[in-house]
DNA sequence: TAAAAATACTCCATAGGTATTTTAT
DNA sequence: ATAAAATACCTATGGAGTATTTTTA
């Protein structure tokens, strides 16, 4: 068996709270089986995260630094749902474009669209014609995902930019 | 249940390979308890990960995407072991040395000392004064991590003992 | 002696194995 | 028709629960 994420959240409850009994009701479980899988997780290491105190559980220099990398592995896995979530979201989901009266007929425009509905057939695309002005608020409220823009005149609102000649 | 390590694991197997059946074979288990992990995968993130083809499996756009993080996390998770380990073996981090007042003064302290700091650089190394009663006090809470003490007079609260004639 | 952790068991859920069916080319 | 994945069903291992003992200050 290799440490699994269930282990890592057991480890950070146990080592924020210093005292197994509470940890193990913060985790909805018992104290025996948290017990173990400190035990279980010690054994994996070769190494003692904990010191076993009168009133608690103390962290021992191997275990301050298990406590930061299982955080940042918890946080990790934590960001993945998310992660996929949001490609998920691009391949389905709806996308509003942005667009100034006049550059709507810059044949950049038509084409990007075209060939992004011909890649992304699920995503309902919809085009908003506004003023420059407008399209950078839309941005910022996120009622707008992307905008056609005159690039010289909004470069310091702008996080990301994709230029074009002509 | 919670994505665990062994999923992620499983998913890039599969993913390398293209090949639930060639991936099961490499991971030594067989392939239908391997479909059955993929698709709880899926279930777990909402997202289809992979196409079934005639020969084999292909990613799907959320798969690549799964893919980059899932290599990120294993490759987080493995470093573990190696970073706990170093700490254990004292390779990192710091080092609280105890001597008595008089002790601190024999030439077996500066000269440990210095040997040390040569073999161990990345170690932040500190000497600590204090009274024999202090320096057992300070062992045993681990605010010191070894001390030099008279041998003769503190045997039975000592684990661990190295002598020096003299 | 009191509070907390460890141990000894029992039980259960989920992972994994085996046999078979379904699907895609 | 064939190769591979999915499904159905069974087994077993590791995790969680309950009762009790051991440890630490």
């Amino acid at each position: 068996m290799t440490l699994e994420i269930r282990h890592f959240r057991y480890f950070v409850a146990v080592a924020e709270e210093g005292h197994i009994t509470r940890a193990a009701e913060k985790l909805g479980m018992q104290q025996p089986p948290l017990s173990q899988r400190i035990g279980f997780i010690e054994d994996k290491l070769g190494a003692r995260l904990f010191l076993r105190r009168a009133r608690g559980v103390e962290l021992t220099r191997e275990g301050r630094v298990f406590l930061e990398i299982a955080r940042s592995l918890l946080s990790q896995h934590e960001g993945v749902f998310e992660a996929v979530r949001r490609a998920a979201r691009g391949q389905t989901g709806r996308l509003c474009v942005g667009a100034t009266p006049t550059s709507a007929f810059h044949p950049i425009v038509p084409l990007s669209i075209r060939s992004f509905r011909d890649e992304f057939p699920q995503v309902k695309l919809t085009l908003e014609e506004r003023l420059p002005a407008d399209l950078i608020k839309g941005l910022r409220d996120e009622s707008i995902d992307v905008a056609f823009l005159r690039a010289d005149k909004y470069e310091e609102d702008l996080a990301f930019r994709q230029t074009f000649a002509d």
